[in-house]
DNA sequence: CGATCTGTTGATATCCTTCAATTTTGGTGG
DNA sequence: CCACCAAAATTGAAGGATATCAACAGATCG
């Protein structure tokens, strides 16, 4: 299995090995990946809505969102995009993006050709498998945001946030303290939560006082986890860090276990 | 290519030839996917949060709903399933389901083994990537749902929820008039738009009296579509109805011209 | 044909927005 | 380093949308 070694992994695999122990070789194919890198800077477009989807790509560095701008000029951010995050893999069945992608900071990201794409879930089952695993895990992250939406009042609803992107910080190894770079404005944070920056400013403030955060030159820390927790009706458990169940991670480790020796020809010692 | 017949489809097929033209065999193998149904009564639980996910399934007549019940008691509908919908096809990688699942009338459905699964996909490519298409337009729907509950106001989501069940009716086949069963009381409209029973009430009837819909007895009708688009700010592209891009059509069809050369041996004419 | 769930109505309370300053921060050029 | 500017954060006052509470009417169902 990889890295019980003290290298730092790369956030894909960091986050990818939440689905189950990647091989060396998995790790390598996902590396490879993020050769060629694009560079966007803070407030650059990636994605335009009603843009044709081109390719797939990983985020390696920076934040970047997920958002739509409405007919009245608001906009609401749908989603964030962390390092790690393997986006729009299987997007181009769709016609048109309804959605556009922008640059929270300074943002690099490689971009995936779709026959790069498929000989990747061709050849290594169990990086497709840890692949359709993270796609869940961004559902299930849209579900908690409805349900905050729906459900919370605008306390709840920032608990939740900052909950969210520390422990997915963490997931990819960028914080172990709870602690993270927050390049988001409070309006932001604001258009995420569908709330006025005014508003979402009063309630720092009143988590400031009470001691459950601190917020300060866009860093973040939780003081008070527990009781974020507790503010945001929540638990880890939505995020699926757990992995998968043993008998998938078995089924794929014996898929791979067969692939190895059936195509030693060409899969093999390249690179 | 199928069904310029009279014969009616079924939900399945009607639903995935939005993603292209199926062919009479893509037709087969999806309706032989629904034959063993189970039957659930208006009110059962059909998958609980926190179970081990078992199989996937169609949803072949009735109607369900995703669900989140809170600590405080209170319930957020994430989603509804409507005849047609295929759920649940990669959720085994999860360990456990992070909502529920409930019919909202009597419901009946086909169970979707894993074996299934594995040989649909690998036998017919077509079907695969309308599938894939599927799953990608019920992300786009849980994106209008964070837009809706984040940025409009109380008549906004009604209008928008109201668009959305209708269209996909019609997109299945099940209505050609803007009109519709709609099974749903008015506490599950507010569960799903994060409003009050209350103010849902107040809301249907001030649509009433604007004659922008007629609702009694469980049937909803649109009575001004134009109008109830422009207050919930939406459009139907969103359900990206208009189907894959061309290239990608072309390319399935390659796929499945290859396919069928190769291995007549055994895909072929057992029923 | 009573019991229970759903729909309806009114009065009041609350959360959040809106509007309008003002201060602070961060960046840029001189 | 300072001057300047724009963007972000902060504060207060007032208004509006939705929630809450409570009661009752109507529907549905065994």
């Amino acid at each position: 299995m990889a890295d019980g070694s003290g290298r730092t992994q790369s956030p894909v695999v960091a986050k990818l090995s939440h689905f189950g122990p990647l091989s060396d070789e998995d790790v390598r194919a996902l590396d490879a990946l993020c050769s060629r890198e694009e560079r966007f800077e803070a407030g650059a477009e990636i994605v335009r809505e009603g843009a044709t989807p081109r390719s797939a790509f990983v985020l390696t560095h920076g934040m970047a969102c997920r958002y739509r701008l409405l007919p009245s000029g608001e906009r609401q951010i749908l989603a964030f995009l962390l390092p790690g995050d393997v986006c729009d893999l299987h997007v181009c069945l769709l016609r048109t993006m309804d959605h556009s992608i922008g640059a929270l900071v300074q943002t690099r990201l490689a971009a995936i050709e779709w026959n790069t794409t498929i000989a990747l879930l061709a050849r290594h089952p169990r990086v497709a498998a840890a692949l359709w695993w993270s796609a869940l895990q961004e559902e299930a992250i849209q579900r908690e945001r409805i349900v905050a939406l729906g459900r919370r009042n605008a306390r709840g609803r920032l608990a939740y946030l900052l909950c969210e992107l520390v422990w997915r910080q963490i997931a990819i190894g960028q914080s172990d303290d709870h602690a993270i770079q927050l390049p988001l404005t409070q309006i932001e944070l604001a258009d995420t939560l569908g709330l006025t920056s005014v508003h979402v400013n009063r309630i720092v403030q009143e988590f400031r006082r009470n001691q459950l955060i601190s917020l300060e030159k866009r860093r973040l820390a939780l003081l008070d986890v527990k009781r974020l927790q507790e503010i945001a009706g929540l638990n880890q458990d939505y995020l699926h860090l757990g992995g998968a169940p043993e008998e998938v991670v078995r089924h794929f480790d014996q898929l791979e276990r067969d692939r190895a020796g059936a195509d030693l020809p060409y899969g093999g010692g390249r690179d």
